[in-house]
RNA sequence: UGGGGCGUGGCCAAGCGGUAAGGCGCGGGACUUUGGAUCCCGUAUUCGAAGGUUCGAAUCCUUCCGCCCCAG
């Protein structure tokens, strides 16, 4: 079988092209450059800086390959860097990543698989799919190393998406990976684990925002106030895309009486306020998503699952409810910290991704 | 200039003769294919200033400076 493999350069991806070509698949490498990387060099530990790029030529000449370098950069320019922008400026916590697979690595390169008369495209997700027969659907599961798993970030992978998706190091622990890229002496195999946000590698969020938020809206990274949760004004902030729901650091305030750390609890996008209060008050039992996507069949009523909220937040046990068009309420049985508006809240039943949404709210605090 | 109170790191604040707690904030690190959180480490040779008493003072005394409150 025809496989593209989308090589960002890092050892995941790597390996699983080399997984794959050992498997006796036929195997194209391809890499996708998504930004221009003819400003700045301090693209540490980015996905797809020239570095990168280069990396995953040499790791296909290794493997014996071919590769290949597209120029997605308009795409996902559209696809997740506006939406990254958008996001902040109306007040949520944008999750990039998700975007980035759902709408490029599993739409367009897709597409472009085809291209290459290939029907498959892997990636080196920490990810399992399968084909549940009697379902007639396939399955998006948990990767066997629960330190790794990516899953979170692929629940909006249609099952169209995931019948073309190949996760080859989603059955392995990451030392497997670490330690097969060794013996197979591929030229990253001791290459650090990427991290961060690869389009702004410099880690400035808010100036990243800022510059792009032109066409977007320019008075959303205006200054605006600071407020406890009765609406008393506590200081000014630079822009609310600086904050997101259950941050502590950079608010600016000075100590509250009592000396405990001060939280944000909520992000007004109208009147650009930024509510903070104590850590208790991030506590949030009920949220609503949409964007849901099920990759199980669509429960028609009240279904027990493990609710995760963010990437690396400690699954928990909730009800959730499908409320047509796409809309889901969620129902924790204990109160979350921090429920985000624009992360995803992702379904388990066990290890396997019944499905998620967006956070859309997460019943605003009365004030 | 009658009476009372107070001045300790960016902020709040312990200490009241024995050689500067703690919290917030901030900085660094760990963790991490989002943001945030979390954890760890660091953060005043010095206590408004100048003298004095004492083996030894931020802690006692004197003066000065600066705030605050109540009276006029």
């Amino acid at each position: 079988m025809r496989i593209v493999v989308a090589m960002s350069g890092g050892v995941d991806s790597s390996v699983a092209a080399a997984l794959l070509a050992e498997q006796g698949h036929d195997v194209i490498g391809l890499s996708m450059q998504l930004y221009d990387q003819t400003e700045g060099h301090a693209s540490f530990g980015s996905c797809c800086s020239i570095d990168d790029l280069h990396d995953a030529r040499r790791v296909a000449a290794a493997i014996n390959i071919p590769h290949y370098i597209l120029n997605f950069e308009r795409q996902f320019n559209e696809q997740v860097v506006s939406n990254f922008v958008r996001e902040y400026t109306s007040g949520r916590t944008p999750l990039p990543c998700a975007h980035c697979n759902s709408d490029l690595k599993f739409a367009t390169l897709v597409e472009r698989a085809r291209g290459f008369g290939a029907d498959a495209v892997a990636t080196g997700h920490y990810a399992r799919v399968e084909q549940d027969a009697s379902a007639g659907r396939y399955r998006l599961m948990r990767g066997v190393d629960p330190a790794k798993d990516q899953s979170y970030f692929l629940f909006s992978l249609t099952q169209d998406q995931l019948a073309r998706a190949v996760f080859p190091v989603g059955d392995r622990p990451k030392d497997a990976v670490r330690e097969y890229a060794r013996l197979r002496s591929l030229p990253v195999a001791n290459k650090p684990d990427s991290q961060e946000i690869c389009f702004i590698p410099d880690h400035d969020y808010a100036g990243f925002v800022a510059k792009h938020a032109d066409g977007v809206s320019t008075r959303a990274t205006g200054t605006g106030v600071v407020v406890d949760e009765h609406g008393r004004v506590l200081g000014t902030h630079a822009g609310i895309h600086r904050f997101t729901v259950g941050q502590r650091k950079g608010l600016g305030l000075t100590p509250s009486p009592t000396g405990a750390p001060r939280y944000v609890l909520a992000i007004r996008p109208a009147d650009q306020q930024v509510v903070v209060g104590p850590k208790s008050s991030l506590e949030r039992t009920t949220l609503t998503a949409s964007g849901v996507n099920w990759i199980v069949e669509e429960p028609s009523g009240p279904v027990r699952v493990a609710a995760q909220i963010r990437h690396r937040h400690q699954a928990a046990a909730a009800t959730v409810r499908a409320l047509g068009d796409a809309h889901a309420e969620v129902v924790f049985d204990a109160p979350q910290i921090a429920i985000t508006p624009g992360q995803a809240v992702v379904f388990y039943d066990r290890d396997t991704v019944a499905g998620g949404g967006w956070i859309d709210s997460n019943s605003e605090l009365r004030t």
